[in-house]
DNA sequence: AATGAATGAGTGTTCATTCAT
DNA sequence: TATGAATGAACACTCATTCAT
């Protein structure tokens, strides 16, 4: 009596999951409770019972997608070698880890709904950590520059245009997830923008930064 | 009779921007057409005779906003001058003018919501005429390379990259559009996106490519 | 100016004409009104211009509809011979005849609505000529029973039972003019019935009524 | 859990009979959904919820009111003696209580919808057993000619014979039930009908059927 | 007189939510 | 606690009818 038996948890879970499978098909507002009530298989009012109303239990389900999706490109980041003896190979098997991660089924879903619908739900406004995955990717970076394998004098920005080198082009060529990229594709993608990050980072015999070396140019 | 009084194109206009207003802020599902007609000063029935169903409206009202988009963009691409005397301020300009353009408030709206419902509206599908401003866009910097200002070997690929390079985080840390990002940060984010793509595409006294040059590193 | 010119008239027929075929397919209810305006080849307005509101225009139509099928049943019995040299064949024929009536898509549709809407418009109520048919009907055999070749005692009674043995199974058996039944079912029903009203007012030998013939038996 | 409450079954009848009620009235398009959950003392999603939409429930609706008029007749047929002491006030009775079936309220609504709509709606199609009703009638009148009290030859057919004897003036003449015929009129109706079945049908000393009976004078 | 366009009023249907068991 | 059943509040859509040209 002090805490619910187990099938609770599991209904709990199975609630959550069918919303995330629901909703993340057909966003909030035509996202149907009925609909994820029969695939968690549970009564409607086990659903109001546990969540309250359709709006908590939305956010709740997004904040699941969120989590695991943030979880899951930390790790690909987190595992990234600071010391590589192939760093081109390095950052390729990154970026197509990360492409992986935005371009997954779920992972899709819940960044096609976190923009959809985001406006509407101020409460998922702190949950897409995208800069704590920055900072850590920037750290990264920051140490590859240290043992002077690139030119990295701001490692915050290098990390957020290698990001966007890497993923911003297969998201929108993809329909944010909606089609399914070929192979082939991705890793062009991938690889032509690991290609030009490398470029513009590259270490310049005169230690310029990116900046100043354009300047003489512009 | 050989021309509609203009009344009618007025209400049909109005109704479009009504559309394009309701939608762009509520969605699709909760975009609601009693709203709609109230905005644009017409009865309901008034929309129904005019497109049909709710779902045919919203097509016409995203590719309304959709076209409109487009030609801003395409716009803004055009008015590059290939033969700059300062390459860093025409692409600066350039960046920002992009910037201005997802950013803008109908702009975001659009883009939130083609991400959001298009996996809903298949009919929007070739809508949204990336490739036209990427190859516009790549032509223009080809004809920069040609007079040698930049290193491009492949056009394309670098009209992608600048793109994502300029716009990417814009968008991302906007929120896409819900929230307003000050000038200040705009500037910064295209500036060091410029930075960073004038590095990868300088011309190189050894004319190499970006990949190659990279070759040797990694 | 005194009168219409030529199409007026020719549009108002062609709307009840319209009228009637919508009507007597849909019923007052669902008949559109835009149908009956297209198919007559006018304009909405038009229609409320010449009828007034729905309503009116479907009594309209309704009339018109009664008023033919009724010309069409009182040619049929008034072709009939009431001298005839063979009176099975004249009341088969009749009786064909009838049947035809009823069981025509007009003729049918006509039916069903009357039945069906009667109760909601009782302007419809005294169009319906049928008491008409059946005074001329009664008329005929009272001729027929003058020269001895029927005993009939009242004819008023005799002509609603030979209109109920020839058409009542036809009506009911085609349901009511949904579906057309084989000429051969026709005619089976109509010669037996037929069959029936001469064995029941076949001159007797002794004179006496159906009514007192029976007495003796009951 | 074993069986629904039975507030639940209490409800569905209760809204069918709102329904039949409604439509009986009012036909089924006129029949306003709104007003059957009010009669029914339902809300109108409670109407939805076990019937699915007003079609569905209209023809189940109707279904209830045909089974009821259908077992109403079939009653009044079971009831008939075979060895009638007197057969002329056996079938009089057996009239007057055929009468009475499609006079009254509810039988003749569902006969005026079913005339009127039954176009509309083919699952109707089988659910008026008139043709039971005539087997059974045959068999009763096959059963009375076995013991030489009429000379029938072809049982069904002077089971519809009867049927239209009896039932077909009354029906028209109380426009298929939407006037009250006064008591008088209508034992006469059933009483002359009767006299007329039975006048054809009365034992022949020479054992002729009708048929052939007339052929003579035909 | 005839019409293209507009509209007020209404209706079927849905769905998040709650009641009663 | 979990659920089958019920419901209030909305919403898309229709259609007879009228306005303005």
């Amino acid at each position: 009596m002090t805490r619910p038996p187990v099938s609770h948890r599991d209904k709990v879970a199975a609630i959550l999951e069918a919303a995330l499978e629901v909703f993340g098909r057909d966003g909030f507002a035509e996202g149907n409770v009925d609909d994820i009530a029969l695939r968690a298989g549970v009564a409607k009012p086990t659903v109001y019972n546990r969540f309250g109303d359709k709006r908590a239990l939305f956010i709740e389900a997004m904040k699941l997608g969120l989590a695991r999706a943030n979880e899951r490109v930390l790790a690909v980041i987190q595992a990234m070698q600071v010391r590589p003896g192939n760093l081109r190979g390095e950052l390729e098997a990154l970026g197509l880890a990360l492409v992986g991660c935005v371009a997954s089924a779920e992972g899709s879903a819940v960044i096609r709904v976190q923009v959809g619908e985001g406006a509407r739900f101020p409460e998922l406004d702190g949950e897409n950590q995208r800069e704590q995955h920055l900072d850590l990717l920037a750290g990264k970076l920051a140490q590859i520059g240290a043992v002077g394998q690139l030119h990295i004098v701001d490692p915050p920005r290098a990390a957020r245009q290698l990001m966007a080198l890497v993923t911003a082009d297969a998201l929108a060529l993809s329909g944010y997830g909606r089609k399914t990229l070929p192979a082939d594709q991705l890793n062009e993608l991938v690889t032509t923008g690991v290609d030009t990050f490398l470029a513009a980072f590259e270490p310049r015999p005169n230690a310029r930064s990116p900046r100043k070396a354009q300047r003489d140019i512009g």
